[in-house]
DNA sequence: AATGAATGAGTATTCATTCAT
DNA sequence: CATGAATGAATACTCATTCAT
């Protein structure tokens, strides 16, 4: 009877599994330089020889990380929009998506920022279709949009998806490098309304005297910005 | 004739200089960690050691060479602003300059994006305040337009500021990984444009009174949103 | 037939003695400030990395190699001194035994007293209780002797075992830091008798003629001795 | 009127006893190769350059301040020691001098051991005589016993310096390397006693016939001290 | 005499990757 | 298949010393 304490065998994509958890957590906590090879091996309860026997390269291990960090939230997009009928409504869960995955896992989308879009050769490597493909969820919610004529048909689409995620991530840096607390609901509001107001079809002309109690609002909105508790 | 070529004594400034000149080429070739002191050394004409002499750190090199080049673009935005009367205007203004910075030294921007801004204790670091010094232009452009009535007075400030240089960023990805032309005039036309339809107040009144009534009503309830709970 | 020059598999207690004993010779020849990691990985025909496999540092290094030392002449000690009955031979022992340690290897032992013991924290540490643990037998010697009544009783143990090692390597600095060749013979005999004048217990009168004589005999054979060779 | 503000002209021994005494506090602070000549020399209140002006080396600069230091302690002993009649006593003063020196400034002990003894060709240099010079006095307070039959006639002079001063070094390493405070009276007591146990003559007056051979023997003994080959 | 800017040699350590077993 | 021992390249930083001023 042979001894399996040292030569575990294992279902390949088990252990592959096993090996991603282990580098997950290293990449998160250390980023993708400050994580060693030896401790993912240690952590997944294998040697170091038997990763390279898996993956080509540390790097190619990111890759698979992120690949499956993308899947992980790519997998059910399609059929949670398809439960909503209005773009507007979609575009709203798509930037509350988008801050969930940011607020769930900041440390990894740091290392995608950092190790994997600002890498030489990120244009046409898979790790750019995956974004492409999540993005390509947003270009299509827009164009949807403005077919259904709920958008401007003049719409500059890849640019609104720019200003989203780049917006987003922009705002979200401070959550991504510090230790503040971000707030999903709230943020998901006011990206949603700016971003809407920006896109939406304009409405039929008003001629409606009714337009003076809106110019009143306004400057009840310009009294509640001097009012609040300063900005950002 | 004495050799120069050994101890060529030479002002504090020129020399610190001198070394940043060699240290950016060196960072926006090979990036922070490629870039080796001693080829920065070599490319400035002097020893190692002299370098050490005028700065902490390979870390503080850096954050002079990024400081030098903040200082570069910053310098005469005030009065380039100036000489601009409409907020839309300035704005215009603001997105092709960030365009052009972005378009002469992309390089540049992305250690900047990869090493200052993705490192640890960035906010609060002298590099995160002249970052913020920088934006602040736009966030002052977008508040004078607020207070001229040429931009709506419920205009998130910061979600736009972010969404401008965010959007930017992303929109130029690109061109900083890759190797494609950025074209500038037209990204700024088209980006410009964008920006400002989602900002700028409706010129053109609504007439149709429920509709109307509708909107009024969503935005006192966002007044009241805001007074309650503070500003972002 | 395989190439074994490189990644020649071995069992690791016998790569970590090929390592210790290349670091030994390259410590002892230029002590442990100049003694060279490559260098001593070269003499042991390994590349550099394999020693941090092996130890921690080259401080641990050090230590294991004067562990090692340390262990070569600390084994039999126990055994030696049982096949001696009286106190004073085996004082006699401990000395000559201890003259000959720093007879064979001088750098060595230069080594330990520069870098071991007036380095921070060798109070507590390892090396400490290693060095503690030789000198403990001739703390066991002296007690041994009075409790026989061989030696007085109020002798100070402590002060008499700092006397004979801190006189021992007084004496021997000359030859620890020069050329000089050191008589062992003849140093432990001097030192010896030194010693044990200063702590034996007053002899009971010796009242036999012939005793007496026999003493006298052995000390004019002394001084013939020292006439012949000269003093220290 | 020239401007002496940064040519500070002084006296050149002036100068050097300011260096000195800023190095003595670095040196003893960081050890030798822990001080930094570039701090002596702002400690001192003068330029990196001036420092090389009156001395060759960090190294010589080392040898001045320890042999200021030997010269304050070794000045008075002579008209110290003149004040005291017996050998016994001034044995005494000896050992309690040097307990006090060492526990004025151990950390200086402890770079005099470790930097000073322990460095290559410390036997012949001007610290070796230095050294010399000072435990010279307790040869000559042992030969002064000796002589006037206070110790016994054939006390191994060299020998007993070194277990003298060897024994004490040893019996200090613990303050030295440690916090502990030494109890320099208690101590002095203790290995006085000791000490001078080991080297007394005896008390009783000897009236056996034998004893005359013995004493006969005793001179041969001192005679051949005398012509060997001189005192180490 | 004094300055202080400039020099440049010198090395422990890490860790992704390989390959003999 | 798995192992894990072995590899070896790669580099920031310090500081005693020099020398043009």
């Amino acid at each position: 009877m042979p001894d399996h304490r040292k030569f575990n065998r294992r279902p390949r994509t088990e252990r592959i599994a096993e090996i991603c958890r282990a580098a997950r957590v290293a990449f998160a906590e250390n980023g993708y330089e400050g994580a060693v090879i030896a401790d993912i091996a240690a952590a997944a309860g294998i040697a170091e020889g038997t990763i390279y026997k898996l993956f080509d390269s540390k790097r190619d291990l990111l890759h698979a990380v992120i690949a499956d960090w993308y899947g992980s939230f790519v997998a059910d997009l399609d059929r949670q929009l398809a439960s909503l009928n209005d773009p507007a409504q979609k575009l709203r869960f798509l930037i509350w998506h988008h801050l969930t995955v940011i607020n769930t896992d900041p440390a990894l989308c740091r290392v995608f920022f950092r190790e994997i879009r600002a890498y030489d050769g990120y244009r046409g490597s898979s790790m750019y279709e995956l974004n492409r493909t999540y993005t390509a969820f947003t270009v299509q919610v827009i164009e949807e949009g403005v077919a259904s004529g709920a958008f401007r048909a003049d719409v500059p689409v890849a640019m609104v998806r720019d200003a989203v995620f780049g917006g987003l991530e922009h705002y979200t840096w401070r959550f991504l490098a510090g230790r503040e607390q971000l707030d999903v609901e709230r943020t998901t509001q006011l990206f949603w309304q700016f971003v809407v107001r920006g896109i939406a079809a304009d409405p039929t002309p008003d001629t409606n005297p009714e337009s003076r109690l809106e110019a009143v609002v306004e400057r009840l909105e310009s009294v509640a910005e001097r009012i609040g508790t300063g900005r950002d």
